[in-house]
DNA sequence: AACCCGAGCTTGTTAATACAAGTATTGATA
DNA sequence: TATCAATACTTGTATTAACAAGCTCGGGTT
């Protein structure tokens, strides 16, 4: 196995194996070559391959078991937390259909909340975008998206039903979202909201606030999503670490993900 | 510096290294001694007492740059998950005072519902216990937990106004809680709990509930807990990871905290 | 058959050493 | 004075070496 030069090495090999893992060579649970088959099989020390190792073990993508070996994590339980909101991906996830339909797409002036929140004059026009949630063709959410006239004109000619603006703005235009701030609260349903949503009026909605923010602290978007509560909650698993965080792994096994009910 | 000899000798450095931290020794973003002051302070090998930084740089207690040194890290933002809902040290970061109201503490028989969850044989004997969260006086929330006989009679004495469950267990009788699954859903309010929160029945509420487990995957107590959600909100900061999680410090910065609002 | 022990594998710990690379200070130079 | 280069200090990378400790399995004993 060759080596690039301008890498470290412990990089590459481990960036190897995480490769390997990801294309299906080795599943879950299956034990990794040792130490010194990759000390061979790249013609380092064991140290680099330790080093390589230890990185994949702090990302969680394997477990090491004195005596025994290095073995393949499940990654499902770290990695969900990004796509929080992600409503297509949370859906393909459950094994349904997503789809979504624009309700409205219109230019307003910004209100005294949205403006301060967006980062905008009071007054000054923004995109206001009004889309219903389906799952398998049963309505999910409904969500309303706020956006700067700068961003929002970039996603007017652009199929919402279909393409996201988070990918949008990341793959069309380079603007990356970096950082997002949820707020998770409760909220009667509006008139409204509950003829989209198909509820009664007043029916207790579990309404996510989202502030997306790219490079410098710089609002994207804003969005209140209200999900019907009987269609989806989420949850969320902890796990304490006991003593000093030196004993166990580091870091709390942490998951939060949108769980499906099925329609009653 | 003497070392003992039954535990590694970095996992003592490391050790401690976090003590001086917690004891306030070093101050946030403060330089720590060079890896070469405690390759003598301690007599070890610089790979040794590098493997202790290693570790505590995984935990995020420090950070290091290479040509400046060690650091201290900000700690704030990796250590509240596991606080999440218990309600006296919620309040007490908000400054407020926190208080609890018994409503009821009764034997009944548990639903189908309720046994499957704990484990127990419907129609079995559990323990329902109602309070009333306040928070400067004021009602913040309404929770009915749940919990097996076995673990009921051990809390039938204790005053619940002033010490949590989760305490009595752990430090009177040695269970750990050790995972905990929560739900995050949207209710509305019953006649009673809008009664006892002080809100207009049907009243949207956030509705958290939460499974407590000890060792060996045993359920130690059911809550559902109905926040008014004028009151308080869940706030969650999330922080992406760009390309592979080795390039960046591998944890994407998750907080989930709760946010009191002032009463309107 | 049941038990125990050791051989041979694995990862874990630690040392001594060398050089690379990033940062800041110092001192010489233009 | 302003700029640049040398230097000293930091962390980063990498090698070679040895022993410890945990696990499996097979062979021998009881």
């Amino acid at each position: 196995m060759k080596l690039k030069s301008n890498t470290p090495r412990h990089r590459q090999i481990s960036d190897w194996i995480r490769e390997q893992i990801d294309n299906g060579t080795y599943h879950v649970d299956e034990k990794l070559p040792s130490e010194n088959d990759f000390t061979d099989k790249f013609g380092v020390s064991r140290v680099t391959v330790r080093k390589a190792l230890q990185t994949l073990e702090n990302e969680q993508r394997i477990y090491r078991c004195q005596g025994l070996g290095s073995f393949v994590a499940d990654v499902r339980s770290h990695q969900s937390f990004a796509q929080l909101n992600d409503f297509v991906e949370d859906m393909k996830q459950a094994g349904m259909q997503a789809s979504s339909r624009v309700i409205g797409f219109k230019q307003v002036e910004a209100r005294d909340k949205i403006a301060s929140i967006l980062n905008v004059e009071s007054g000054a026009l923004v995109v206001q975008l009004e889309r219903l949630r389906l799952g398998d063709g049963q309505p999910i959410a409904f969500d309303i998206t706020w956006l700067p006239m700068f961003y929002g004109q970039l996603i007017e000619d652009v199929d919402l039903e279909q393409d996201t603006i988070y990918n949008v703005l990341e793959s069309q235009y380079d603007i990356p979202v970096e950082k997002g701030c949820y707020r998770i609260e409760a909220a009667n349903a509006a008139a409204e909201t509950a003829a989209h949503l198909d509820v009664p009026k007043h029916q207790a909605l579990l309404l996510i606030d989202r502030l997306s923010l790219t490079t410098g602290e710089k609002p994207v978007y804003y969005q209140k999503r209200y999900y019907r509560t009987d269609r989806i909650v989420y949850e969320l698993k902890v796990q304490r670490q006991k003593g000093h965080p030196s004993t166990g792994n580091g870091s709390p096994l942490q998951e939060l993900m949108p769980v499906f009910k099925s329609p009653a």
